[in-house]
RNA sequence: GCCGGUGUAGCUCAGCGGUAGAGCACUCGAUUCGUAAUCGAGCGGUCGUCGGUUCAAAUCCGACCACCGGCUCCA
């Protein structure tokens, strides 16, 4: 066969070649660099043959230099962590086969293995693990690969590890079942694995960690066995690697929970209940020019504002369908004068009721009630974080009840909508992840495919399509009422994280025996949107904490300016000048403390508020403030007045 | 909910079988100072909870609770 190499050359080789024979045909020098290879865009390693019929394909030989061989030697230390823990265990007087192994991949910045090992790893043995793997490392094993056919492949797992037994049944017909081996019986390990692989161990950089032990649930199915994953980093370069560590260490500090603490804007009391935030007075403060701030959007954006009560009748979820589904995920119920209520935990068929409180007629759509709901959900106690995940949560909630016709446009005001919003925000790293159904697995939610979904699913593209908005689509994730148009971003610990969800739904208005009645005078059922821009406020306020690091702009910082008067001779000016501001709808404090001046800009700094004013006998004097922006040295003398004007203009301009 | 880890003063942490400690914060006193921590004194803890072992438990053991990292879930 032939291979076409980056400079356009052609390269003749054998059926059954592998890059490492490719290289080795290019030259002596290149064969012993080399490391991997991408064949058509693919990544290849030195020791699987390339690609039957590969005639034609090109072929780029990598060598360490090239940061695509990266996942060749994660992947690799997934293998040597696994041949580690077998060695800690028959340390401990067990034999390798008693450590069994699920599934070992590459990750982001590293790899994780899981294991059934037969006593519990602990925290502790990560250190021994980590050392034994640079041996490993530095005894440089070299790889092979094999393939078995299905029968013999069995053979080797079935009563041995349940794990690798499924995965090999599991592995479609006629598909290729390869092993990697690394050293030999007596000292190394073999592994059913696709691959790739670095040749040897020895050309794993030296530059890796394992971080975390956390239990996995085999195939992340609930319902079966608790594996233990211990996740692992690698990096080329001991740079990227500190790079990488350091980058942590700082996400830690902007993280919302401690920014919370720190800056005094909600807290979390076990004596009111765990996934229950309290929200203090600054957090309130921010949390309130968010709602106003939406609701002023909203209004420009013809939406109208309700009102509900925090628990309903238990039938109005039968007729809407989410109990008794859902009913495992809700507060349980309250039993008032013979009937079950619940609290809520959505807003949606509260919504419904008011829309069919009058009748309805096609000029009345689209209608869109919005409302600041706040829903209570039995989330699971190990996934509560912060305000990021809780129990009890208000939404930037609103629903859309319009016609078939309606659904595409009412879509792109949605979108645009997130842009505005988002925007005077400073959030511009989001993207649109589109949910659809998955007839084939899970009949029981999606029921049949039909031209509802059909059509559902093509408005909301036609939709992304004509704003331009990035997205991306995923099968399974959607409602059992449409398809879900999620909102998607990265924390600063650089996790994919939903901030907002939307949803197209056909079912409701049927269920809720919603109508308007159309041009024709025909009775006519209304397409609903769900929306919720800011998601709920509980997590957009966490995220926006750590997206800003707590660096709240004017229009949002509870203290927009502290006055720091230097000595006490000072405080009357203070006090004037701060009425003044106060009278500007200027939200400002003195620092009255016995402190000096050095320790007050300090404090005013940690607590970030945006202006420090020192006043002294310099300003006094001439009716001016020294004014000292957050985390900024140089300083400017301004006249009171000028202060209050540039404060209204930036507050104006959310800056 | 499940697996692993952690719970000592409001916060950050030390102490790890023999009478509970430090810094910061807070209160009081002194200091009145020009751009990131002035000095001194005082207040403050049934060491997460309950039980066990022991002459003696913050310290060892068990159960529970909360939190952290994951898995799972997210209408």
């Amino acid at each position: 066969m032939n291979v076409v190499l980056p400079d356009g050359k052609q390269l003749e080789l054998p059926q059954g070649a592998t890059a490492r024979d490719a290289a080795q045909a290019i030259g002596p020098g290149l064969a012993k660099a080399a490391i991997g290879a991408i064949v058509d865009g693919d990544l290849y390693d030195l020791l699987k043959p390339l690609p039957e019929g590969a005639s034609g394909a090109k072929i780029k030989i990598l060598t360490e230099k090239d940061p695509e061989y990266q996942p060749l030697f994660r992947h690799t230390l997934a293998h040597v962590m696994a041949q580690a823990v077998r060695e800690l265990y028959a340390e401990r007087g067990f034999k390798p086969e008693d450590v069994k192994l699920a599934i070992g991949p590459v990750i982001e910045n590293g790899f994780y293995y899981d294991i059934d090992a037969p006593t519990p790893l602990r925290e502790e043995d990560l250190p021994l693990i980590e050392e034994r793997m640079r041996r490993i490392v530095a005894d440089d094993l070299p790889l092979q690969r094999f393939v078995l056919p299905r029968e013999e492949a069995l053979k080797r797992f079935e009563g041995v590890d349940p794990y690798k037994t499924e995965l090999i049944r599991d592995l479609p017909e006629g598909e290729e079942i390869s092993f990697y081996k690394q050293g030999d019986e007596r000292y190394g390990f073999t592994d059913l694995c696709r691959g790739p692989h670095v040749p040897s161990t020895g050309r794993i950089p030296p530059h890796f960690k394992l971080t975390s032990l956390a239990g996995a649930y085999w195939r992340g199915d609930s319902s079966r066995p608790m594996l233990q994953r211990i996740y692992g980093i690698a990096f080329r370069t001991k740079e990227e690697l500190e790079h990488y560590l350091w980058q942590q260490e700082e996400a830690k500090k902007r993280d919302h929970r401690k920014l919370g603490a720190e800056l005094d804007l909600f807290t979390i009391s076990e004596e009111v209940g765990k996934g229950l935030p309290l929200w203090l007075p600054k957090g309130a403060f921010i949390r309130r020019q968010l709602e106003q701030y939406m609701y002023e959007k909203e209004l420009e954006h013809g939406y109208d504002h309700v009102i509900t009560p925090h628990i309903a009748n238990s039938k109005l979820y039968y007729t809407s369908g989410h109990l008794p589904y859902y009913k495992d995920d809700m507060y349980a119920p309250i039993e008032i004068e013979g009937e079950e209520y619940y609290l809520k935990p959505m807003n949606c068929p509260h919504h419904h009721m008011i829309y069919k409180a009058r009748l309805k007629s096609y000029r009345d759509l689209p209608l869109r009630l919005a409302e600041f709901g706040t829903v209570y959900r039995f989330e699971l106690s190990g996934t509560l974080s912060g305000l990021a995940r809780v129990r009890g949560f208000t939404q930037n909630d609103a629903h859309i009840y319009c016609s078939k016709s309606q659904v595409k446009d009412e879509f792109i005001r949605v979108i645009q909508l997130f842009d505005e919003v988002y925007k005077d925000f400073g959030i511009s790293d989001y993207w649109f992840r589109l949910s659809l159904p998955d007839f084939e697995n899970n009949p029981a939610k999606f029921g049949e495919p039909g031209p509802h979904w059909d059509e559902a699913i093509a408005a909301i593209r036609a939709a992304l399509e004509e704003t331009g908005a990035q997205y991306v689509e995923g099968i399974g994730e959607a409602t059992f009422y449409g398809p879900k148009l999620d909102v998607q971003l990265r924390t600063v610990l650089g996790k994919e994280e939903s901030i907002a969800t939307n949803q197209l739904d056909f079912i409701s208005g049927t269920r809720f025996s919603l109508e308007f009645t159309n041009e024709k005078g025909e009775r006519e059922t209304p397409v609903i949107i769900h929306r919720a821009i800011m998601g709920s406020f509980d997590r957009f306020f966490a995220f926006y904490l750590e997206h800003t690091a707590g660096n709240f702009p004017l229009w949002l910082s509870p203290v927009q300016a502290v006055i720091v008067p230097i000595a006490d001779r000072h405080l009357g000016y203070a006090q004037q000048i701060a009425a003044q501001m106060r009278q500007n709808k200027l939200r400002v404090e003195i620092d009255d403390r016995s402190e000096r001046m050095n320790a007050k800009i300090r404090d005013a700094e940690l607590q970030k508020i945006p202006l420090i004013l020192v006043v002294g006998d310099k300003e006094a004097e001439s009716g001016t403030v020294n004014l000292r922006e957050r985390h900024a040295k140089e300083q400017r003398t301004l006249p009171v007045g000028e202060l209050i004007a540039q404060m209204h203009k930036r507050v104006q301009e959310r800056k």
